[in-house]
DNA sequence: ATTGACAGTTCGTTTTTAGAACTGTATGAA
DNA sequence: TTCATACAGTTCTAAAAACGAACTGTCAAT
């Protein structure tokens, strides 16, 4: 499986992975999260080569994560700021945050802190069900296909025929659809 | 910036990256979570090269990520389970779902529904503040430094003189430590 | 006229990954 | 007994990606 195809995956979360899983796209979006928006900006407080960041940048916008704003004319600059798509990335990044404080730190403490505005506490993200509002444990939550969940729903791509390994033994996932999903 | 630098810097998100923050990490840990436990299974399901499947694995159990365990003698094979340290990954990878289920979907829907045991509906993952409950929107947060801030607290390690390109502006976070931290 | 900020691009070298084959133990079938 | 298969890696070479440093080009300030 190349880069390239992991948005193919019948898989929302190998399709987000090639989006932003590796770790340069990772360290910028942190970045812009923290209010940086320019090139050097990002070049300096990261270490990344230019070359890198100029094509990771490139392709967030290409995948509408940012969005490419000129400043100024002459000469031509552009500031690279979130999209909405880009700003749903939040819960990822504080998900993110959260392990590290959690089992990353060292004996000095956090490196940062968040405070929320609406209540004024310094707080950490949980997750909760969005039907009853009750925080998420792995154990207690049942995978099972949705819709969307075979490679193709028996037309569409032929599934070119390449023999090869033959990995890909995902047979899970029958495609049942017991759907029932409400507005995300 | 290496690879193996991440975990030292003053950045919980960094450190979180240094640990998971390649496509195949995240897609075995995805295995994990889907009850995955063994060589074989991960590598046919994910189609990942045998050599990169065994140092991945050796990674995440180094990192107490996962544990190796034994389930027969003679040849000798084991199982890789997540520890708790593993199984915390979960609000991440729902968090990489979800955005995925909202902006990567093709129209058929999405690949996977979950449903959580405890009120027997299908949901969606929500973070909330653990302070207030009010979810969380990217805009009401305020990031601030705390105890752990900078890379070193004024004494520890000398920050090798390398003087090279001098990139690292990173002079936000000026130490000030304001906590009043919670138990996470 | 020179220097510096800014946003890239180019290019040669080093690291990682991909891909495929090989090792070694053991079970079941012929 | 011999052969095939399952399983969990390891080894090796070629290809792809990342690194590092220098270079391009526009403009402002000195």
């Amino acid at each position: 499986m190349k880069w390239g195809e992991l948005e193919d995956e019948p898989c929302s979360m190998a399709r987000t992975i090639g989006v932003i899983g590796d770790r340069w796209t990772l360290l910028i979006l942190r970045e812009c999260f923290l209010r940086t928006r320019r090139f050097e900006g990002f070049q300096s407080s990261l270490g990344i080569t230019r070359h890198l960041l100029a094509e990771r940048l490139k392709k967030l916008v290409r995948q509408g994560v940012l969005r490419r704003i000129p400043y100024q004319d002459s000469p031509k600059r552009h500031e690279y700021i979130l999209t909405q798509k880009g700003l749903d990335l939040y819960p990822i990044m504080m998900a993110i945050v959260h392990w590290g404080d959690t089992h990353m730190v060292d004996i000095r403490g956090r490196p940062l802190l968040h405070q929320h505005r609406k209540c004024g506490k310094d707080f950490d993200p949980v997750m909760v069900c969005s039907e009853c509002g009750e925080p998420l444990l792995a154990k207690e939550v049942h995978t099972h296909p949705g819709p969307g969940a075979r490679r193709t729903p028996a037309s569409a791509a032929p599934e070119k025929p390449k023999a090869k390994t033959e990995a890909k033994a995902r047979t899970k996932a029958k495609t049942k659809a017991t759907t029932r999903r409400r507005a995300a």
